[in-house]
DNA sequence: GTTGCGCCTCTTTTT
DNA sequence: GAGGCGCAAC
């Protein structure tokens, strides 16, 4: 056992033994963080310490899991079992559940997730009758999350003259009476969306010392991963937890803050030596996973941003390859490149699908990719975006088993009351609410009234009512004498749902029975677990566990060895042997709408660093020149990132843009113009378009405008052709029948194809 | 009360 | 290109 330690270097070394006191371990990019974390953990447990008396917080419940898992090995799975460790949210939601009573709570609240919060917030604004254009949910929820991130309530936003002031700017001055009245509806209906999570905690905390104490005294080792991305209320969360014996070890990397969007501080990881003076620092500086070209290139790109923790990545590991840099006509034809590149390395370099990643900037690039490796019959899965829990069949469900724990949870009763369609159409269900609302009762109350139906509908709803409330009474009845299985599987029958879904044949209609299936199986499964782990309230547990799943955690068996699709934030703490970061485009990466500010650029500039990063073997970046974006073509221009990595780390594929290095003739010309590209007819030195040998073609004049990238002057005819839905505009200038140019003015693009004039890249 | 059609607005990232 | 919403017809 004592051999652990030999798997270390010495800096990691040091920070696992150091056991005791305030730690600050900076620990860059591939420098076995997770090791250390682990490795700390065992060591505590090795030198006699209670595994219930560690808390370790993760940033998702499956690197929890994993963490375990590798503790297990180390010290056996009863003692690891017995450690507390999860996300920030699972684990105060389980403290929460045992102190509900303190917050005057149930303890079988509900977690509301972003849509529930969202359309609660909707009905708020109609009850106030403000105008939802003006007020949007999704914005509101925003601000109203931002709030509570910083520990603002209600009664002190309307005090806080900054908010106020911010808010009377964009004219939304209601704000802070949408907040009060959110929050009291959240009560009312036994409801804590993300937030409160962590908000209710520092309530809990400060109105009840005796309930603090008691798990200062308990928890008597703290560890916190990716501290860089807690926001104020966590951080004031564990400041307090850890005030009584102060040891406490966080784990961060200034350089991969990337969720400042909800309110996470980079600040805090800053500030640790303020909170704890006597804190010891750890810099894990060696990288393990990444070639030196990757290290390096990441190197070259985050020293662009200005505000950063000195710290010197360097790899041991070969040079390794250069990150090679994919020029696409269009989204589509990016789509292309990076799987014939997959297909490629697979096969000449004997890689599994596994050992392949696509990142991107958003969600919604997923689909081009995904459509390209299904034609291609190559697997794969993608993480994040409508996952399972997200299909409206599963939500139907859940909304069920939602209102037989919790009555009260009155936006799942509202989703399902006339689910399936049980002739309580809207204006019965707007009378209910009217009447909830004016008397102060939740939905649920006014219906099991028989006075107050009575009053309101007429005696065939009333009878329909009636049989609604029977029926959730019966599943709640029924709660405690069956498992959690049979009761959502009584619940799927005995609502009508199977009926209603066994009703039609349809493929899709197929895939909805089976993900209901599905969702039983996981019921299922995780009450198998917890009857082992000896615990009760199988379905109350259940919810909660699905309300709180991170992307990561959607994983099943039969996905391994797939080639691997997700956001650029998702991937944060994996590693995979070759990395595509595709659309590095101006406007998509770095975002729009993070543009305006400095700020906002860096921490993009930190997301392309942790994308790059992620990679092993090969980082590959590509970027295309026109994409759907309105459901029309747009041209783009590749950004600003690419530019930023030190060209001797970098190379340029000669797959797509065919440039014949013959000076003079293909020197773009200059101009002045500050948009991408300008297309001209009939013009002079550039690069000519031709057609893309066989693809289907066609020729018609371009009269867009191009979108917001590109200055594209209408009544031009440009042969061009098309791949997909996709124009296709090939760069060669030997082609002798081309009807135009293109100009490539001052921008990265220009200096990129600059370089593969140099290159002497021959088509 | 229910269903379907057409028009409108969006597109960042997540617990 | 998709989802949400309002309106009209059944």
């Amino acid at each position: 056992m004592q051999n652990y330690l030999e798997e270390l270097n010495t800096a990691q070394q040091q920070a696992v033994v150091s056991s005791e006191g305030a730690s600050l371990v900076i620990a860059g990019a591939g420098s076995g963080k997770t090791r250390v974390l682990t490795y700390r953990i065992a060591h505590l447990l090795m030198q006699g310490v209670p595994p219930h008396r560690i808390l370790a917080l993760t940033f998702t419940n499956k690197a929890a899991k994993e963490m375990k898992l590798r503790i297990a090995t180390m010290v056996g799975n009863d003692v690891a079992q017995k450690l507390w460790m999860g996300t920030f949210h699972s684990v105060f939601a389980r403290i929460l559940r045992s102190e509900a009573d303190k917050l005057h709570y149930p303890s079988s609240f509900t977690i509301y997730d972003t849509a529930d919060s969202k359309s609660l917030i909707k009905s708020i604004i109609s009850q106030m009758k403000l105008n939802d254009k003006e007020y949007k949910p999704g914005q509101v929820l925003g601000r109203i999350s931002s709030a509570k991130n910083d520990l603002v309530t209600p009664a002190a936003y309307a005090r806080d003259q900054h908010r106020m002031m911010e808010d009377q700017a964009s004219r939304k001055g209601m704000i802070h009476e949408i907040y009060t009245r959110y929050m009291r509806q959240c009560y009312k209906f036994g409801a804590m969306d993300f937030d409160d999570l962590l908000l209710n905690t520092n309530i809990l905390f400060r109105d009840h010392p005796e309930v603090l104490q008691k798990y200062q005294n308990w928890i008597q080792y703290i560890l916190v991963d990716e501290y860089q991305d807690t926001n104020y209320s966590q951080y004031i969360i564990i400041k307090k937890l850890a005030e009584k014996h102060g040891n406490i070890c966080v784990v961060g990397d200034d350089a991969q803050s990337i969720y400042s969007f909800r309110g996470a501080k980079i600040e805090n990881i800053l500030n640790f030596r303020n909170d704890y003076p006597d804190y010891k620092l750890f810099k894990l500086e060696q990288n393990y996973r990444s070639t030196q070209n990757i290290v390096n290139a990441a190197n070259s790109i985050i020293s662009n941003n200005t505000r950063q923790i000195k710290k010197a990545v360097f790899s041991e590991k070969d040079t390794g390859n250069r990150i090679k840099i994919h020029n696409a006509y269009s989204d589509i034809e990016e789509g292309y490149i990076v799987i014939n590149d997959i297909k490629d390395k697979k096969l000449r370099q004997n890689y599994d699908y596994q050992d392949f990643a696509i990142l991107y900037r958003t969600n919604a690039q997923s689909r081009i990719f995904e459509e390209a490796l299904r034609r291609s019959n190559m697997p794969y899965k993608i993480y994040g975006g409508l996952s399972f829990y997200q299909r409206k069949e599963i939500k139907d469900l859940l909304a069920y088993c939602r209102v037989t724990v919790n009555s009260a949870d009155q936006e799942a009763l509202k989703r399902i009351i006339n689910y399936p369609t049980r002739g309580i159409g809207k204006t019965t269900l707007d009378k209910i609410e009217e009447a909830a609302n004016v008397s102060g009762k939740g939905m649920w109350e006014v219906l099991i009234s028989i006075e107050d139906t009575a009053r309101l509908v007429n005696a065939g709803t009333q009878r329909k009512l009636q049989s609604f409330v029977g029926m959730i009474n019966v599943f709640a009845a029924s709660m405690k004498q069956q498992s959690a299985y049979d009761l959502v599987m009584e619940i799927a029958t005995q609502s009508g749902m199977m009926k209603d879904l066994y009703q039609d044949r349809t493929p899709e209609a197929v895939a909805r029975q089976e993900n209901v299936q599905e969702l039983l199986n996981g019921i299922q499964e995780f009450t198998n677990n917890q009857l082992e782990q000896g615990s009760e309230n199988g379905l109350i547990n259940f919810l909660e566990e699905v309300s709180l799943l991170t992307d990561q955690d959607n994983e099943t068996e039969d996905d391994i060895n797939k080639v691997t699709l997700m956001t650029i934030h998702s991937s944060k703490g994996l590693e995979f042997k070759n990395v595509y970061v595709v659309g590095v485009e101006e406007g998509l990466f770095p975002s729009s709408m993070t543009q305006e500010s400095e700020q906002g650029v860096e921490e993009e500039r930190r997301l392309f660093y942790v994308a790059v990063t992620r990679a092993e073997d090969n980082a590959t970046i590509s970027f295309a020149r026109t994409r759907y974006k309105y459901g029309e073509s747009a041209f783009c221009r590749p950004s600003r990132f690419i530019n930023e990595i030190n060209e001797e780390f970098v190379e340029f594929a000669n797959d797509q843009v065919k440039i014949t290095d013959k000076p003079g003739r293909f020197a773009p010309k200059q101009t002045e113009r500050r948009s991408f590209s300008h297309v001209q007819a009939n013009q002079k030195p550039g690069y000519n378009f031709k057609k893309v040998e066989n693809s289907p073609e066609t020729s018609r004049p371009i009269t867009n405008s191009g979108g917001s990238h590109g200055n594209l002057k209408p009544g031009l005819t440009v042969e061009h052709i098309r791949f997909g839905r996709g124009t296709i505009i090939s760069i060669d200038g030997e082609m002798p029948n081309a009807k135009a140019t293109v100009n490539f003015e001052n921008t990265g693009l220009k200096q990129l194809l600059l370089k593969f004039a140099k290159l002497k890249i021959l088509g």
